[in-house]
DNA sequence: AGTATATTGAAAAATATTATACACAGTTTA
DNA sequence: TAAACTGTGTATAATATTTTTCAATATACT
């Protein structure tokens, strides 16, 4: 009887059918046939689809317990949205003896959070684009930060050294960008890191390469960088957390999932540029046997 | 090219993203959050919710090649219709239009096991741990990553260095870290990052450190560097993604979170120092105005 | 069969929703 | 620096939706 959970539409119309009458079976039959959608128009059309009136309708949403039509759809939207909503982790607790307001699983929540919005937002097309246009070694890549993102562009450079040549990394505050601009040929691909506050002199850069007729793309916040207008190609990525500051979080997850379809792409090339790379590290003895 | 079905309300606002103006990326993100219920609603729920006008939302619905609102919801209510009678299409909620075998989607779920994993190994009591000792200002922390994780280790200190002072980088790569373990006091915190292939140079430095005195702080994979037996904290974190690499992400996330909470244990402190940064920012206008 | 009762829908009233007009603020351009 | 433009929200008009009223019709019961 006291069921914590409200009892969905289609639950009360069959618990109540026997009360109803002729036009409310029709209208019933209606409904369930191409559940929920049938219902979530107005109540004319609902009406007009079962061939009642709509006081019918009406009648029969007060009678399965809702104050009237508005209400019962009300109803119907929260049930779909239950059914629907992504279903990872969403319920899940992730450092269980940790309690909910831990700072750990807020994080944590948040940053989860931010990736699921974010992929929403990411069109594989342009991810694919993208992929591509790094994959090209006959072009040279540009890439740029600012102050926090500076480091991410930085971890995105290194691991793109180890797959192709033709790799460039722009000091981040330093003024030396201009000279880097005089090196860049049409073609060629500016990848820049832009998260708010956005950097007077990254857009500087983007008009200036973007002049010279190279291919931006662009990691960006959901609100954009102003630099967004001269790219080819712009990522927009959630960044919020519970904190000062944003997260990079998914920015960093975006740039490694590219590493891995650049790298795919590459295999022949890259293949050999790894072994000579593990060659090199041995000569130095830089790194620990791994068993 | 002539795509037989129509595109999907989330597919026309990916693709017009860039046309569309502040209101409209409010509006835009909060229709695509909860997709695609929070647009199933009347326009007056659905602009404030998003915090915008009505005509705002009328507006963008034009935008987007709808007639008006109402023939919007009605697009997306068919939308809803195909989606939920095919069930092939249930599980591509994620990046909707990417496969499952796409490596975007492949490299998510692996993000996000990763995650999963590694909260369940994190004791909330070391996480606690660890931000008390970095929140002590007494005591110098010094920061080292390895080839990798070097990027990691940058991007803790950077934002560290705006929240307390006695924040030290120790160069990667370089010999000059001995020079470090020479202005190392007893009580002071060493942050260390070592993710396979663990790094001969970096175990030297824990080993020398923790002679001194220095708590060592090891931030590590599922393996454990060999470092970790002489951490007075570690973490072990998951860092497996289908590509040639290993992930850094969660080890990202980690950071991120102990910066917040280290950042609210010495908020008092930190306040003044984001202040006097944002005023230095500001005189050499470095950055845009962002309203 | 005749009366009482329940069901139904047309029409109108009440209410909610959507679109439009317009003014203001911020931004860009000349 | 002013003028033109763009984007936005408030107020309001236009439109659609929902509810109510009430008469017509069907059904049940004596």
């Amino acid at each position: 009887m006291s069921n914590k959970r409200s009892r969905t539409l289609a639950e009360r119309i069959r618990e109540n059918f026997d009360e109803l009458t002729r036009a409310e079976h029709q209208l019933a039959d209606i409904i369930l046939e191409n559940y929920p959608v049938s219902a979530m128009g107005s109540i004319t059309t609902l009406a007009n689809a079962s061939r009642v009136s709509t006081p019918t309708v009406a009648r029969m949403a007060r009678k399965l317990g809702f104050s009237g039509f508005p209400a019962m759809q009300i109803a119907l939207r929260e049930e779909l949205e239950a059914t629907i909503s992504n279903p990872i982790a969403k319920h899940e607790r992730f450092a269980e003896s940790a309690p909910d307001t831990h700072i750990l699983n807020r994080f944590a929540e948040a940053a989860l959070e931010n990736m699921r919005q974010s992929l929403k937002r990411i069109d594989p097309k342009t991810f694919d684009s993208v992929a591509a246009l790094l994959s090209n070694s006959e072009n040279d890549v540009y890439v740029a930060g600012g102050r926090i993102t500076h480091t991410i562009a930085q971890y995105f450079f290194t691991h793109m050294q180890v797959i192709r040549k033709g790799m460039n990394l722009i000091d981040s505050g330093s003024s030396t960008w201009p000279h880097f601009v005089l090196n860049m040929n049409e073609g060629d691909v500016l990848v820049a890191f832009d998260i708010r506050r956005y950097e007077r002199d990254l857009l500087r850069l983007a008009e200036m390469a973007t002049a010279r007729g190279v291919t931006l793309v662009l990691f960006t916040d959901q609100w954009g960088s102003p630099a967004a207008r001269h790219a080819r190609h712009v990522f927009n990525l959630r960044i919020e957390v519970p904190s000062a500051w944003d997260s990079s979080v998914v920015t960093l997850f975006l740039v490694e999932a590219l590493l891995a379809a650049v790298q795919t792409n590459t295999w022949g090339e890259t293949r050999d540029r790894v072994k000579s790379l593990e060659e090199l590290f041995d000569k130095t003895k830089l790194f620990r046997k791994f068993s």
